[in-house]
DNA sequence: AACCTAAGCGGAAAGCTATTCCGGAACTAT
DNA sequence: ATAGTTCCGGAATAGCTTTCCGCTTAGGTT
């Protein structure tokens, strides 16, 4: 029961946050230098082998199918599917990403990063109000246009259930300082919670997939404004 | 192969809208006239033998036992469950809902035709803003209390995609009619359709399921205070 | 260059659930 | 009671996910 997953992804201790490093993405060549090349006076009985250059091939190959999967056929398409464009057998998909949802963090790792990246430089270049809109419709887009990943994030499916865990500790930091500046500022309301938005917007990212974006975005300027609303009451009494 | 669908609940014209006349909840000897019921000049000596008792006994315990399931493991439960707490073969389940999604609209009807109902009293009794805003706190709360409803109802599974349908065909009116209301007396911005609104709550309903209803609430308090706020700027420019 | 070893591979097998099918049981009208 | 249907139940079929294991082969060793 209680193993060990995150394969590819390895665990983080908590958030970069707002900083530079983004955790590595699909990361190769990267800290996983486990067996340590040449310790000085490292634990010298240890040396797990490396990893095989054609592991890390079949790797590349999995998570670039997945990304054209994950396109043209959603988030849940069959693992088949992606093992078979990638040129490899559903076992080597399994070894790879045990949980679907390692696959679906590996592919949207680089974007997710992207999005967290994007906040500093919103505050820094916007009032506070703006610069929260700016990203919320920038991790709208996002959400919107990759194929049933919005639908992924409140599936229920126990394969993807490590996925809202992961979103919020990864863009939940950056949007809480927006938020927090926002409501500061009297922008906005102050009693939403990240968690509250990214929970929502998902939400409202889910129905469409095949509708276009163009609904969650209005949908989510709604939303925007209902938190506007809160801080600027139209009719400020006494 | 192109069979008759729709099994217990038949077809409706169109909407009753926010008439009385519901369209008969679990209906039994209601329109559940397959062939032909007597057409006019239709052929005469079709005497269909009416319906079997224990077809209809076995009818109610399929809806009993699909509501009890419904609560305890949702919308999606597996069909076995339900046919085994009703004390049915699984083929007697299909035979009397080919589709999930007829199942489920069975379920449901009586508790949607009430929110449909409620909709005229609301309007008669208070300002169209206020009634809007109740309208969807009820329709709110009956979503965000029927485990995995709203997810079904964007949820891309065949067997399901006859629901946003239906729930659009029998509700819409209604809200179609609050929302004219409500815009009409410049409480809320007229760019929003029953449509919008429908499908916008379904997905703020969905995150939510076992973390209670009170997520739902608020988000979709939001919304509607975002509605507000395109309709009453907070700086009256000009 | 030949050899060894275990990392890694592929796909068959096992487990689930949904959905269909059909022989036979049960009901209704006569 | 009998005939004629309607219905039932559950076995059979089908599509997926996930696990398992014998074989292959990369890559260090001699």
């Amino acid at each position: 029961m209680t193993e060990d997953p995150t394969p590819a992804a390895a665990e983080q201790p908590h958030g970069p946050a707002a900083s530079t490093g983004p955790t590595d993405p699909a990361d190769s060549t990267g800290p996983t230098d486990p067996t340590a090349p040449a310790g000085p006076g490292a634990v010298p009985e240890s040396a797990p082998r490396r990893q095989r250059a054609d592991a890390r091939r079949n790797l590349d190959s999995l998570l670039e199918a997945a990304k054209a999967v994950f396109i043209t056929s959603g988030v849940d398409a069959p693992a088949k599917e992606i093992a078979d464009l990638a040129g490899v057998g559903v076992g080597t998909l399994y070894r790879h990403f045990p949980q679907r949802s390692d696959l679906v963090k590996a592919v949207f790792q680089r974007e997710v990063d992207a999005c967290v990246a994007a906040g500093p430089a919103l505050s820094a270049n916007h009032a506070p109000g703006t610069a929260l809109t700016e990203w919320i419709d920038r991790y709208t887009e996002f959400l919107a246009t990759k194929r049933g990943l919005a639908t992924a994030l409140h599936s229920g499916d126990p394969a993807l259930e490590a996925l809202p865990a992961y979103f919020m500790e990864r863009v939940g930091p950056t949007l809480g300082a927006l938020l927090d500046a926002a409501a500061a500022s009297g922008e906005i309301r102050a009693d939403v919670t990240p968690r509250d938005l990214l929970l929502a917007v998902a939400g409202l990212c889910a129905p469409v997939d095949h509708e276009g974006a163009a609904f969650s975005r209005r949908m989510v300027a709604f939303l925007m404004d209902g938190l506007r609303y809160g801080a600027v009451p139209p009719e400020p009494r006494g």
